[in-house]
DNA sequence: CGATTACTTGAGGCCTGTCAATGATGGTGG
DNA sequence: CCACCATCATTGACAGGCCTCAAGTAATCG
């Protein structure tokens, strides 16, 4: 027996807009089921073109891009709450692969269910193009951090990012947060070498300012971290649940 | 007096999905009008909250996000065809400015529209979502080049971006295309210094591959210039035109 | 207990940033 | 018409951040 949305407990939190009661009993009727997946998992693949959608509701994941050479970019991280597959819904196929990183719960909507959700439910289609926005804008921000800042600053970019985000999914427990990735893949994301990103994670745990082990993040001096990072900490905005 | 949208000049193009007359003239009771900018100019500030969007008609421009320490990252190049400020629509502020390049001629449309539009023209609407999974896609290619080429390469690849997204457009004149940037545009999209981007220009025009100078980009060996770019030539998908 | 995976740490070299100087072009004002 | 200035492109020298190679530790697993 799967959760109803009204239920969902992903509604409370800081980080989403808040959605009326008779909204959540139509995005019930769109949604199709829920599916748990192993960490490790690859929930889509690049090339592939998927049927169905998916909101996260607990674990996360990776989105990300193989070239040619095996050479990997990590294109985002994926928090509860996050919307998958909209780019294979649209367009036909998916442009990069998404992996679970950890055990994920994931809410399952059809695909063939999006246009009548945009002929009846305009409302909803519009929060569909805010949460695009969104997302663009997260790109931008990655974007902008690979592109612009040294390694120290990169990765103190990244684990300020992941401390802000998962605080507003109320994952925050005494300044520590889950944090299930792999070094590998923050290098992956950041353009970095795997070498590279231990060293400055080290210099981050020498200088007391953040340390991340065991899939858990401490950060013990926020505004040291916010210093380093060197970019305007652009807030990160309610955004609609779908 | 300004083109109605049956006569756009830009729907014969392979670049974009075709357009029924009658969405044509739909399209034209949402625009309010057309605007020139000279190059240089600022069509859209970061932080500011337009209450217009734009598709371009004419001309070139650049995206880019500023930061504190004055460094600068381009987030994009802006051609014909290219819908700007659906982030300023949904989001209440941009994230990012934007600038022409040259000389522009745009096409306004109305922000409070935007919502007659979700609620009578679905199909629209869901071009619109379209329009920004597009968007999305590029800026994960631009991601993955900035992260994982290194210098010879990343140029390699933008210089054969532009002249696909340039050649679909017809403006592709005997492998000349016209590239009214700067080598500073190209130095902050891909995250390289000035100097180092002057060099592989330099290394690409000795190679005999391609010449960029004058505004004109020049390819004579595509095929060499693919190679050096070491990134899978994803092919640019039709999309629909706003 | 060997094998595998992830994390750590050190050493050396190259790609790329910074500094600096020069040319080329175009606009401006006397 | 020419000196002057601003912008952009170009080229060389040098230093440094980051990559690669390599080796070692720790934890998990069959």
């Amino acid at each position: 027996m799967t959760t109803k949305c009204e239920n969902c407990p992903l509604r409370e939190f800081a980080a989403f807009e808040d959605m009326t009661d008779s909204e959540a009993k139509y995005m019930d009727r769109f949604k199709v089921g829920e599916m748990s997946v192993q960490n490790g998992s690859e929930l889509l693949a690049e090339g592939a073109n998927a049927t169905q959608l998916y909101t996260v509701l607990e674990g996360m994941g990776v989105r990300y891009k193989t070239l040619k050479d095996g050479k990997r970019q990590v294109i985002g991280f994926i928090l509860p709450g996050d919307f998958v597959g909209l780019q294979a819904a649209v367009m036909d196929t998916m442009q990069h692969s998404v992996m679970a990183s950890s055990p994920m719960k994931l809410c399952i909507f059809n695909r063939s269910n999006l246009w009548d959700l945009f002929k009846n439910h305009p409302d909803r289609a519009y929060d569909l193009v805010h949460v695009a926005a969104v997302e663009e804008y997260m790109l931008c921000e990655a974007l902008t951090a690979v592109g612009q800042l040294d390694g120290m600053s990169s990765v103190s970019w990244a684990l300020l990012r992941f401390f802000e985000r998962l605080t507003a999914l109320n994952l925050n427990r005494n300044n520590q947060v889950p944090l299930p990735y792999k070094q590998q893949d923050l290098a992956d994301a950041l353009g970095l070498s795997l070498v590279h990103t231990n060293k400055m994670l080290a210099a981050l745990r020498k200088d007391g300012i953040a340390s991340w082990s065991d899939g858990r993040l401490s950060v013990h001096d926020v505004d040291a971290l916010r210093n380093r990072a060197h970019m305007d900490p652009v807030p990160l905005l309610p955004r609609p649940l779908i």
